[in-house]
Order: C-alpha cells, then sequence, then structure tokens
DNA sequence: CGCCGAGTTGAACTGAATCAAGAAACGTGG
DNA sequence: CCACGTTTCTTGATTCAGTTCAACTCGGCG
C-alpha cells in the first residue's frame, strides 16, 4: 500500500517536506490506477478533478482546433499530470490527456486537494510551488516559440532531453514543436547527414 | 501614506483578503515609487528583486534574441508586473521591463515577500494564486502562437483588449503577436476595409 | 521650416504548410 | 510465422503566410 506512493512522497519532499501527520492524511486519500495505451485521463469539455503522478508511463496534453492536433506537453514517470488550467479555472478543458503506454498512475482528487492547501501551510505551499514550476515551463515553451526557428526548437528539445526523441513518435513530437511531420521529417534528414 | 497603497490592497483582497495584522505588517515594507518612461524596471542579466503593483502606468516585457526584440506582455494600471522567472528561480533575468509611460509603481521586495508566505499561510495562498493567474496567461498565449495564425491572434487580442490597440505602438504589438511590424500593418490595412 | 522616428506600401524571398505518393514498420488474424 | 491492412514516416512538388529590404508618407517637434 505504502510502496505504491513511495514515489509521490518523494515527488512532494523535493518541493516541500511534510510533516509526518500531513503525510499520513494525504497519503489516505490518494487512488492508485491503472490505464492502458490510449485511455484519456481527461477529454475537452470535461472539468478536470485530478492531479496525476505518473508511478510509471508517460502521457501527453494536446488540444484540437479546426481538426489539427497541438501538443502542449509530455509527462513521464515520476512526473505529476493534469489539465492545469481546467484544474485551477474549474472551466472545462480545452486540452485532452492521452496515455502514450500502458501507465499506473496515482490520483488526487481536487476537492481534498483544496481542503490540504486550507488546513496545511505546507500544502498552500506545495501548491505554489507547483503553480511556480508550471509557469516556468510554459514561460520557456511560448519564448522558444517566439524567437527559434523549428530547427532550434528541435536542436534544443534535443539537447535537453534527448531520451523523448526516441519515446516519441514523430507525428507527436512535430506537434510538441509547432510544425507538421514533414517537416520535422526533413529537419532530422539534415541533423542525420551532418 | 496609506493613500498611495489603497488599491494594491484592493487587487491582493481580489485575490485573498488579509487579516487587518497581516495588511498592517505587509503594507509597512511596501516602497512607493515614480518613473519615467523609457526607464527600465530590469534589464536582462540581474535577478529580479521585486513585485511591482502599478498604481499607475504602463510597461512591457520583452526580451532580445539575435538582436531583435520579443514582447512577452504589457501591463497597465492596476496590475502586478515583474520578471516572474527570475523572481522564482533566483536566476539572472532573461527580460528586460521597461515603462511605457511616466508611472507610480508600488514595490514589493522579494526578501520581504517569502518571509511574508513563510509567516502567514494567507500570504502563502496569495502567491499560490499569483502563480497560478500567470500560468494561465501563459498557457493561453501558447495556444494563441501554435494554433492560431497572426490575423487570428490580431482579432482575438483586439476583441479580448481593444484599449491595448490603441494605447501601444504598432511595433511593440507586432512583437507581442510575434510578427514584424510590417505584417501587421498589412493585417490591419485588411480590417479596416472590411 | 526641416528633421526624425513611426507607420505604410511594394517586391522579392524563404521557412514551413500542404498535397500527393511511396516506403517502412506494426500488429492482428489466419 | 507469414500475409495483410493500417498507420507512420519519408520524399518530392507546389503553395502560402510572413519576412526582409527598400522606398516612401506622415505627423510631431526642435
Amino acid at each position: 500500500m505504502t510502496h505504491d506512493f513511495l514515489k509521490i512522497k518523494q515527488a512532494i519532499d523535493r518541493f516541500q517536506p511534510l510533516e509526518e501527520t500531513e503525510w499520513e492524511e494525504f497519503s489516505e486519500k490518494l487512488e492508485l490506477k491503472k490505464l492502458k495505451k490510449g485511455d484519456f485521463l481527461i477529454r475537452e469539455g470535461q472539468v478536470e478533478n485530478h492531479i496525476y503522478f505518473i508511478n510509471k508511463g508517460a502521457t501527453r496534453n494536446f488540444f484540437i482546433k479546426d481538426g489539427k492536433d497541438y501538443t502542449v506537453d509530455f509527462q513521464f514517470t515520476d512526473e505529476f499530470v493534469t489539465a492545469y488550467y481546467s484544474l485551477i479555472t474549474r472551466a472545462p478543458s480545452s486540452v485532452f490527456i492521452e496515455l502514450l503506454e500502458d501507465s499506473q498512475l496515482v490520483a488526487i482528487s481536487v476537492n481534498f486537494l483544496n481542503e490540504f492547501y486550507t488546513r496545511y501551510h505546507n500544502g498552500e505551499k506545495i501548491g505554489r510551488l507547483i503553480a511556480e514550476y508550471q509557469y516556468v515551463k510554459r514561460l520557456r515553451k511560448e519564448m522558444d516559440l517566439l524567437s527559434l526557428t523549428a530547427e532550434e526548437r528541435y536542436a534544443g528539445l534535443m539537447q535537453r532531453n534527448p531520451t523523448l526523441i526516441q519515446n516519441i513518435s514523430i507525428k507527436h513530437l512535430a506537434s510538441y514543436l509547432g510544425i507538421q511531420p514533414e517537416s520535422l521529417s526533413r529537419i532530422r534528414n539534415l541533423h542525420s547527414r551532418t
């Protein structure tokens, strides 16, 4: 039982170590979930009611506009995932989250989370640090989209996260970089020849 | 004295009302600043040590890459402004913040802010809500950059924030939209004829 | 006045999208 | 284990949104 929640405890402690009693209460409300590749954590139009921690697996956040698919982010083992915008605003999500492989997740309900924020100053702090971390990720990506060419974005990603490039399909990678699969294919072609 | 800090109090209370004593302590550490058009709140390479509240005025966050100027955001009267990324990470800022007009600002030092976060649960909560709000802004812009054409982004901005279009120079607006001034000029030309 | 930065307009250019057609990889059932 | 269909990836040809560079207009201001 505790074994399943060991990794999420470590991940939280990296933000802000919890007191024994805080963790006791927190871990009681956690729920272990097993989902299969292709399943969805949330679909467009639904309101997000959970944050998930990925014990093992991978997910993709994307949205669809005019029938086209745009990848906002990937998450992997030992990371948190949620439709954060919807979780915060309580508005229907504009993003989908799909499982890229069979995964084991730990679910935290938003109701409990908010209660935990309110009850424990430490909880609130974790909430702040998560929000700040999410902000940093988004700003960095926005700046890259504005100021770099597709090729530069690919090169940067390759440097920061080379494993990602092996595990994710070209289609999804391209959509993450804000380009079409054909363009990414050409970029990689150039890169491999140098 | 209190008069100068009335608006920031209201702005904070909109996130989370403070107790009398909390506000007392908070307001003691506030500093009123008058700056002129063209002044900078922070330059690239400096570490951000303040959050500012704009009593009256306007600012622009931008960064420079290969000599080109990219506008991340504008802030106006009654809004907060800071190089948030640097404030959070304590890393040197990659953005500049310039004053677009003579402005009156209220400065909060990051040292005091962190102390305030630690001392008061309510303070920590405000910190979380600010971070969440900043996240939402960035995600929305990222999604727009990914999925909309320059023309759609202009139309959207015009709808959400028509005053902005009157007050900001074409050059800055274009850079905010991620295009060149020439392109924005052409877009506006089309729009005015319809 | 004359200058100067801001905005506009025009023409050529380019990075990436689109459309189309193959090639390779994948998994599913016989 | 192979054969098949399906999806993924690549390659080529064309198109297009937006850039770049250059010239011109306009309004403000010393």
